[in-house]
DNA sequence: ACATTTTTGGCACTTGATGCCAAAAAAGTC
DNA sequence: GACTTTTTTGGCATCAAGTGCCAAAAATGT
């Protein structure tokens, strides 16, 4: 449930990405200190660091709420599905996300900030992995629903997640700051036929294990 | 060429590592400073920053090396050979590295260091990113050379780098300290064999642009 | 109006990292 | 072997990120 402090909580986080994010592309990320985001978001260092863990988490942070969706949406397929299709839909939501041109917009800056500085990237990389430990959690999960023991190799859903994540990569790469998002996802689809495994991409983990 | 300053600096670099990974095991990774590393080096803390960029580069430096070998390997494959299967002969040099029991048993430590400080997680992230693009432009230069232009979309080679890499990952994962390479290897075979991708697997860049 | 809980700000401190410069060491030259 | 040149080193100063601590301030509840 959403409480009041949550929802001032966000709204202040808000703020400083937003002021933030503004100094980063003035003066760039690295020659923005964080006692400059700070002051021009009307607060102490200190409480920043209330909001933020870290300098880069202002940009990056916004990876997890990607990756809470795209969990809900692979949860929400059946698992008599193949899991490569179920992956597929799971990056559903961040297409749709992407249809607004405003968010389009801003995270095209965001993105350019994050492929030009190491710890940025550093960051967006440490989020990405946890996200595919989170999807892969949750096709173990669906393989021990349907199995009711643990399945012997997870190996090969680790390498299912892993390879779905890089047709995504490879999908959304080198995308310029304004781009048709419906192109960015036919050529998910076009990579993900493609790419789909032999063996495994039909693996639905019911009858797999 | 190999001369007298670059060995001597080789074996300073190789001397560094050594006392830090014996000072980070013992007091672990964030508790060690670098004062307390130089000191143990016999050295001043403004030397060590000019043998490693950085703290987390003492652990995490020696996967570039790794990655030249298997730039180099994936180089001598044949054009004719497929994507797949030539990606899978990139990765013989790890195999064989970790062959070697002493190393196997020296990098489970430092894994284990990797696995357990974001930092150094962080840092391994990029330089296996690095690694990633490295043998994308191998294969992009072979498709460009077997073909005579740059091919229309290297999208499909970026996804196929990116899934083998998953496959070599998976197949290390969750390894203990000690354990058989050659059942790793195995695995490596059977996840690279289940996960060949349907299409994209045949494509030997010869013709497929 | 009062008591309680949460949030904030300022301070001190640690540590990683970098620029700068002069001393030391090594390499090359006659 | 003495000299010059180049590289390496150490110490200093400096900056910025991040953390612990505590008292003041603000919000919340009664």
């Amino acid at each position: 449930m959403m409480t009041l402090r949550d929802r001032k909580r966000h709204a202040v986080r808000a703020g400083i990405s937003e002021v933030a994010q503004e100094l980063f592309v003035s003066k760039g990320y690295e020659a923005t200190t964080i006692d400059e985001i700070a002051a021009a978001a009307g607060m102490s260092r200190r409480t920043f660091f209330r909001y933020f863990a870290s300098k880069e988490d202002v940009l990056t942070g916004r990876f997890e709420l990607v990756a809470d969706d795209m969990v809900v949406a692979l949860e929400e397929r059946r698992a008599s599905e193949s899991a490569w299709d179920s992956l597929r839909h799971a990056f559903d939501p961040l297409i749709n996300y992407y249809r607004d041109p405003h968010r389009r917009e801003r995270d095209a800056v965001t993105w350019l900030l994050i492929e030009t500085n190491q710890d940025l990237f550093a960051s967006y990389l440490v989020k990405l992995d946890d996200m595919k430990e989170r999807l892969v959690g949750v096709l173990v999960e669906r393989a021990v629903k349907n199995n009711g023991h643990e399945p012997i190799d997870n190996h090969l859903i680790r390498a299912l997640v892993g390879a779905a994540i890089e047709c995504l990569l490879a999908s959304f790469h080198a995308v310029g700051p304004e781009y048709d998002v419906e192109v960015v996802a036919a050529r998910l689809d076009d990579l993900m036929r493609k790419m789909r495994p032999g063996v495994a991409g039909e693996v639905s983990f019911t009858e797999a294990f």
